[in-house]
DNA sequence: CGGTACATGTACCACTTGGTACACGAGTGG
DNA sequence: CCACTCGTGTACCAAGTGGTACATGTACCG
């Protein structure tokens, strides 16, 4: 099943999916939309999840590159890292593939075949390149991880609040309070425990 | 199509669904794990899209049961609400119900008929109620809007981490990290603006 | 030339889907 | 007793589903 075709033809899926969703999605209508015939499509990829696996892949492969063109420089620091990850990530254009993104996250986690191999790494990967990042300028490993676990909760989640409100401005406002919170208090984490507790 | 067995019918559905997932979801099949005929589905609800906007309409009114049920005592204070919050929602027990609930979430922001109205005060009421809150406390509406919203990105982030990893120990520490993080530094925001900007 | 691998179109299949038609039974009020 | 509504079961429908069989085209390579 190997081809070059192929490629080109993924590529495509995955744009249609990103506007259309993958819920209303049947292989003859994708494949009209995508200027194939459904047989193709089946002969690509084997079967319709076979196609979903590989959309999967395709959207986590764009995730982890979208992830390593970030500041890999040690110098810029965290709050600013997490402003200007965000920038990128709220922008409009973005939103489509993130709506697929949450969309496909939703079946994942409802065990969906096909879609839960997007679990694997879609936390993971972000804390480890964190842990490395933070290594280079002194922090340990187990704060790297926790802080790097909370960031990614606040624009996953306020991208969700984006995604389903529109509101720019608002979301903005948010992730600068955090961003500045984060600043003034974080770092050395003044309060209690900060790493793993169990 | 009024019905006093379609309320019982209701409440099995969304059981159900929790379970399953939406997408797996025809008729047949529900109403066969259900202990009816689908012809008994379409003829309370109409249609199976009537039926999914029943579902959503039932799911946000148990949020925001859930939501009034909450310490409404404005002695407590806020990173202390977080807290009881996140311990609340982290709950194993409750975790089908908060799948289906990223679930539908997924498919309302990719504009899934009868979902949409899912997205409808998904975050606003929560936002809302926490302005009432704060404003007993003497907090400034758009402060209190401004933080509510990251909270509540940082719970719903940090929930999806939590269904996707199982991590229970990680999820809790980014939390508390949080939690203290703003009990240091946030309320009253040193840095720059904190209100909306624009 | 011929063979062989990749690619594609046509036709078909069994099955499931949401939805409907219709008949039937139980209860209730005139 | 009749009429009527609510609820339910059986049977059916057209449309669409994912998948397959088979024939065909096109290219490169011996």
């Amino acid at each position: 099943m190997p081809g070059e075709a192929r490629e080109h033809l993924l590529a495509r899926v995955v744009d249609r999916m990103a506007e259309q969703g993958v819920s209303a999605l049947s292989l003859r209508r994708l494949a009209a939309d995508v200027g194939t015939s459904h047989r193709m499509l089946i002969y690509h990829f084997g079967s319709k999840e076979g196609l979903l696996v590989e959309v999967v892949r395709e959207i986590e492969s764009r995730q982890r590159s979208a992830l390593s063109t970030m500041e890999i420089d040690p110098a810029v620091q965290p709050a600013d890292a997490i402003r200007g990850m965000w920038r990128r990530l709220a922008d409009p254009a973005l939103w489509p593939y993130e709506r697929l993104f949450f969309e496909l996250y939703g079946q994942a986690v409802q065990g969906y075949p096909g879609t839960t191999a997007l679990l694997e790494g879609v936390v993971e990967s972000w804390l480890d390149l964190n842990v490395e990042l933070a290594a280079r300028r002194g922090v340990p490993a187990e704060v790297a991880r926790t802080h790097a676990r909370l960031g990614l909760a606040v624009i996953r989640g306020l991208l969700l609040d984006l995604l389903a409100t529109g509101d720019r401005a608002g979301t903005d406002a948010a992730l600068e309070a955090f961003a500045a919170g984060y600043e003034a208090g974080l770092p050395g984490l003044p309060g209690p425990r900060n790493g793993a507790d169990s």
